[in-house]
DNA sequence: CAGTAGATCGCCT
DNA sequence: GGCGATCTACTGC
């Protein structure tokens, strides 16, 4: 078992053991689903220009700038919502974004919720693959922004033993804080069939 | 498999 | 007013 301690930490020095980790929501009356963490890339609001927390608090990122141990969820793109797992002490703005998972427990309704307005069939393995999938699979929304993950309705629980991983570059970010050299911010456990695919600066180049 | 367009709207400049 | 820590479907090879 974990504490809150687990997450006050560099955000970079926590990401590596979050890997392999499985993060599980329960609420009252639904059937409970559990993801097994494969991806995350981490941000750092002090020093990484493509954090949103970069540019200093605003309503949207409070929750960054609170304590660790919570989940930072955002609206993006008029339709998907990401999940973050704040990291290091309050006034400290980090968070690890989780890109993509395995769905260990709760198949039948992360399906239902993934086929909505869908027209071809789901594979397994996509049905948390990709940020925004994530989020849907845990049925995030608006409320799930600050949620406490030491509350009762999300656990997180570290693998057994630590997992391998290799880290790269990050993916639809663009700037300054794309730069891999610089940020190789991606964390990804290799070889795993559910890690998104690899399209670092995916926006098409302008001409 | 690679490349691309469209959807859709809150956030911040 | 422009763009974003994206996803899906469709095209062409």
């Amino acid at each position: 078992m974990i504490d809150r301690a687990f997450f006050d930490r560099p955000v970079l020095e926590v990401a590596p053991e979050v890997l392999g980790g499985v993060l599980t929501r329960r609420q009252p009356g639904v059937e409970p689903v559990s993801i097994r963490i494969t991806e995350v890339e981490a941000y750092d609001g002090r020093i990484d220009p493509a954090s949103h927390a970069y540019r200093g608090r605003t309503r949207r990122n409070a929750t960054m700038f609170g304590p660790p141990g919570h989940l930072y969820c955002y609206f993006i793109y008029g339709m998907h919502h990401s999940l973050n797992m704040v990291c290091e002490a309050a006034g400290a703005p980090t968070g690890l974004l989780l890109r993509a998972g395995e769905v260990t427990a709760g198949h039948e309704l992360v399906r239902a919720r993934r086929s909505v307005r869908r027209r071809t069939p789901l594979r397994d393995r996509d049905l948390a693959r990709g940020p925004g999938c994530v989020a849907q699979a845990f049925g995030a929304g608006p409320e799930t922004d600050g949620a406490d993950l030491f509350g009762g309705e999300w656990t997180f629980a570290t693998p057994p033993a630590p997992v391998e991983h290799v880290t790269g570059p990050r993916v639809g970010v663009s700037g300054d804080g794309a730069d891999p050299a610089v940020f190789p911010w991606r964390f990804r456990i290799p070889g795993d069939p559910t890690v998104s695919a690899f399209v670092p600066g995916r926006r098409k180049a302008r001409r």
